[in-house]
DNA sequence: GTAATTAAAGACTTCATGAATCCATGATAA
DNA sequence: TTATCATGGATTCATGAAGTCTTTAATTAC
């Protein structure tokens, strides 16, 4: 079980752009440069994160993506469930007659891990970010 | 992102386990009847299971499977881990010079998932896993 | 000691998903 | 109207999950 790399893609763009002046757009050429990855791929996730809401996009010259009013709120889990989908990580198989105790509670710890990911803004490490390569 | 099914098999035919008599072992055939899965796929959970320490095997006729001493202090971390293995579930891939926050961040929300399986023990569900079919 | 019972291990198949590329299409500004 | 940029679909490749089959090894029962 891991989080897919496309995650790991996509918190990184989303933390160059709560780094970046909100007015001037990032192009999926630019970001895909300072992360090392081709722009046809990350494009695929920078597209999932427009329509989860996150951020906007602008075709055209001098287009990109950029923040939208809402970016302050923009929590890890946000950016994890865009590309993740929200589906539980465990789901029991068995049937049982009844409720099953055991995805109760394996969904209850998958909650503290959410919780404390939604607590987490991108914001946040924006500061610490700039001096990232 | 999901959880293997053989997590979900390994957690349920723990709790048997832990819901029988631990002076009389339960064979392979008996536990996958009980959840309704093959044998031999069964018997491969069940050997992480040994591998782990978690169990004990027996060969021969009326041999199978049963606790060890400290069966009450298994949690279900034990379990998950035995089975899904102790790796991270985020690593990030990127190659920025210093310590990735992100990964920082992520990591720090798993380990409070990880706290509250720790602190579940699969004894716990016992008594009341009796009555599940 | 031999046969029956049971776990362990490895090879193998099938299938779904992640990772990634390529190309065509559509929107927008200079 | 052309250059720039995002979006979408189709496709390939590798990996891992899920599961079966068969052989081997260990141990008890007779």
């Amino acid at each position: 079980m891991k989080y897919s790399q496309a995650t790991d893609y996509a918190l990184h763009a989303m933390c160059y752009l709560v780094a970046t002046a909100p007015d001037n757009p990032l192009s999926v050429q630019q970001l895909a440069e300072k992360l090392g990855v081709s722009q046809t791929y990350l494009s695929k996730m920078l597209t999932k994160l427009v329509k989860a809401g996150l951020i906007q996009s602008m075709s055209g010259a001098n287009g990109g993506y950029r923040l939208r009013r809402n970016w302050e709120d923009i929590s890890f889990l946000d950016v994890i469930h865009a590309i993740e989908g929200t589906a539980s990580l465990f789901e029991c198989g068995l049937d049982h007659g009844s409720e099953c105790l055991i995805q109760q509670i394996v969904t209850e710890a998958e909650h503290q891990m959410e919780q404390y990911l939604k607590n987490k803004k991108i914001h946040e490490l924006a500061g610490q970010f700039m001096g990232m390569d």
